[in-house]
DNA sequence: ATAAATGGGACAAGTATTGTCATCTTCGGC
DNA sequence: GCCGAAGATGACAATACTTGTCCCATTTAT
């Protein structure tokens, strides 16, 4: 019940890509390095996310990732399902049958309803906002610091 | 980002002792064969359930397994937790520093956000209802059934 | 004592996670 | 056309987790 490193990467990368101009290229070793993700591991992970078409990749010189579509229209959702698949709480909730009394079981409801509102809540802000409210949170805090530094 | 079957397990134990009359023994193997679930697995689950006292258990010739609490007191959320650990979605709630930027990410925020309405749902009926509602949904379907079948 | 019930530890097969590494492919620039 | 820089891909591996199984210990009513 908890979000993989993968799906974890997956985020940091896109948030990156999220704060530079839309349409920049940009490296993934420099994301790597900057996020402190192993390099080779989140070549695996953005290979996906271009397979999802969140992002397009370029090879050879001069070549690099970039967001395939701006960052106002993608979430965190569309994110981690790119890279960890479809999000179901309960397997019951995939597959019929696999609880013996899933055609009238409460819980099964329950599971549906919890699903339904987390899937709304990680689509409830889009990329573009939370790369912005990072940034300026970033920015209060380091403001904050030099403050108190300085007095 | 899924119950274990573990926490499928434990679900289905409880609400099986939960539509019996409360203070009712019953036994561990026959839990096991009205749910499918295997005996020798169901003892590891029911044992960490008595171990965070949601239910009692009584060893020895007439022994069993009871709720230790009435199930109004007792949510989904309860019975997770007590065999999975608390729910955390992202690890960067749980542990300072995992993320590099946690202090001003507003990822962090988001499934903060995400957690808590999901711990508030799978907490929003007790396990009385859910059995009740479970019972009542149950012969619903099966007297639909008997009509059609009459008919 | 004995039979019936849970508790607990060791073990094991299978799968998922989290990588690493080497090699291939693609592309721009000379 | 060649070279070097970049991502793509597949094989491999260490580790942990899941999902059990099995055996034996412990408890308890009779």
């Amino acid at each position: 019940m908890q979000l993989t490193m993968t799906g974890e990467y997956a985020v940091r990368a896109m948030i990156h890509l999220s704060t530079l101009p839309f349409g920049t290229i940009i490296q993934i070793s420099e994301v790597s390095k900057e996020w402190n993700i192993p390099e080779n591991f989140l070549r695996k992970i953005t290979a996906q996310l271009a397979g999802a078409d969140l992002i397009t990749s370029q090879r050879g010189i001069n070549g690099g990732i970039r967001l395939s579509r701006p960052p106002e229209s993608l979430t965190v959702l569309d994110v981690v399902e790119a890279v960890e698949g479809k999000i179901f709480l309960n397997k019951c909730l995939i597959c019929d049958g696999f609880c013996p009394r899933d055609e009238w079981c409460q819980v099964h409801t329950l599971w549906e309803e919890a699903q339904v509102k987390l899937k709304e809540i990680l689509s409830s802000k889009n990329l573009a906002q939370l790369a912005a409210d990072t940034l300026k949170r970033r920015a209060e805090i380091l403001e904050a610091r030099q403050q108190t530094s300085a007095a």
